[in-house]
DNA sequence: CTGTTAGCGCATTCAC
DNA sequence: GTGAATGCGCTAACAG
């Protein structure tokens, strides 16, 4: 039993006041040398820590940041998760993470707490119903990035992946090996990405000049049974395609089984391109090749503009919310291949 | 610009001293039912949120507690995290979510930063390297658990799996299907999930008679690598093993991989059994049978146990800590076959 | 049942 | 360069 050692227990042990005490560890120079150097060695005997709380109720600042996520299975999410952790605490901030499972009351009920804890700033993946809640705190001085998801209903800064360019890169490599007939497996059109991908897809297409053709693309819900449902739904097209594009990432895992069922052999029978890459796709056989989002760069941006936002000086309050993207990456490995003439 | 709106701005809308407007607010009929509905009320529309720094520095208790965890790539981890922020949440508290990288100088770092934020408690896989502090957190009064590793140097209470019992049963598992040729592919010797292990299947072989040969162990680190490493050894001796117990949760991976280069097919060539269920087991072509280690259940029983100690009634301060452990569960799926006579 | 008074631990203004 | 005094927002005695 130590602990709670108090500024005004250094001070006493340093006969000094207490303010003196506060300043010399304060260490800029707003005390003498020789104090300083005394003080500082006898809160380091006594084992001295301040108290956070006290701290931050005198200068309005806690060094808390919230992350919001809806999940950690979403490789993203979990790349967002312990990138953003480490830069922050680099820089001496504490993260809280918090998990919303997607659902707007959730999410409403954590940013109220997170207010209520005085967090200094906040990295949201927004389910997109609680935008004016956000652009409270932003506007009242808590710097909030969002990430992943953009919030429809409101501007805020917002880090978000090139989803549009990459799925339509992916398209577009998969058409340059010949592909006509891609099925895609895409997340639902509610969601950002859903759609963004969906377009990117189109786009491809349509340069190519090859007709859209709706049935051949599977949209639903971020779970492997998407994946599943959609590759059976596919595959069993008499004019099945000769490629799949798998652009809503959980339902990676439910295609690779599908296409087991099925006794498809990846790329000999059909072509393979997932979206947003993960350990697991290098390691399978064959290596899966994938349009990599970024999930890295993107916590690292986020991070960053958060940090910026969150430095004394900076705070010119909003010159219209900035909108960043980061670009995709074609990652080649060896699930796809020309498809035979 | 709302914000900042105190429990004075609440009283004094409300014409009443500040002492009461905090005892309506607290609701525990310390004021007069009407009284307690009309603050109640105008706190509502004036949006009050109480500070919970304020609170925290007069009460000694801001319902934060810390999950501090080596990474979120483990699926115990993970699952951990996620159950652990959603049971906390449920009473109230928040979660800080720390990553150490099993690093023991980021740990002590973290734990003394947790310290700073005085939270309620905390709950910890530690690396070993901290006991001391750990143990002194605790009999300060902030409650720890320590969760899948156990700290050797001090007594704390500690959730583990039960991982000598489960790799026995495991490892009896394949030897009831005739296998005598086990390889087994495990964790370090320093932690103790790779001893614990080790030493369940080492039991399972004595007891069916058949002597340890240790050249069928392979020990590694906690990554793909050391999977097909191990995978690559096994195989390559003259007297290949007819199963593989794969031990070291994150090594599967690369022993699919390895599997895979050499051709051969589970669980026609090879039986395979792994450690630790996780989505892409059973999503897996053949579906592959774990010993299940009960993460869900760990997680459960750490934030069970912690909150039970954060309750502000109990607090039998340490009846010396108890060790709890969580039963393996051998799940079969499809990866395991009789050994061909 | 309600108001008055005192701090929680710290940073900071104002004097000296 | 240092000390005394003030208050951040809230809860908890202590009176009335």
């Amino acid at each position: 039993m130590q602990s709670t050692v108090t500024l005004r227990d250094v001070a006493q042990a340093a006969k000094v006041s207490i303010a003196t005490a506060s300043r010399a560890l304060a260490g800029e120079g707003l005390t003498s040398r020789s104090t300083e150097a005394r003080l500082r060695r006898i809160a380091a005997e006594l084992g001295y820590r301040p108290n956070a709380l006290a701290r931050g109720l005198k200068t309005r600042t806690t060094r808390l940041v919230g992350l919001v996520v809806h999940n950690l299975t979403n490789a993203s999410f979990r790349v967002l998760a312990e990138v953003v952790q480490r830069r922050l605490r680099a820089e001496g901030y504490q993260t809280i993470l918090c998990i919303t499972a997607d659902d707007p009351e959730q999410e409403a009920e954590i940013i109220a707490t997170l207010a209520d804890q005085r967090v200094d700033g906040l990295i949201i993946c927004p389910t997109g119903h609680n935008g004016a809640r956000l652009a409270a705190l932003d506007s009242n001085g808590t710097p909030v990035t969002c990430v992943v998801r953009r919030d429809e209903m409101v501007e805020m800064e917002t880090v978000l992946a090139a989803d549009p360019e990459g799925a339509y890169a992916g398209t577009r490599h998969l058409l340059e090996l010949g592909h006509r007939r891609i099925g895609l497996i895409v997340g639902r059109r509610e969601t950002t990405s859903g759609r963004e991908r969906l377009s990117g897809y189109r786009r491809a297409l349509e340069e190519a000049g090859i007709a859209f053709d709706p049935s051949l693309v599977h949209a639903g819900p971020y779970e492997p049974e998407t994946g599943l449902a959609g590759c059976r739904q596919l595959l069993d097209r008499a004019d099945r395609p000769t490629a799949l594009f798998v652009a809503n990432h959980e339902s990676a895992l439910g295609v690779l089984r599908g296409l087991a069922e099925r006794d498809l052999l990846v790329p000999d029978d059909i072509s393979l391109l997932c979206y947003e890459d993960m350990p697991g796709f290098a390691w399978q056989r064959p290596a899966i090749s994938v349009v990599d989002s970024g999930a890295t760069a993107m916590a690292d941006l986020a991070a960053d503009r958060l940090l910026q936002r969150l430095r004394p000086n900076a705070a010119p309050p909003a010159e219209t919310a900035r909108e960043y993207r980061i670009g995709a990456r074609l990652i080649q490995r060896h699930s796809c291949r020309p498809v035979a003439p």
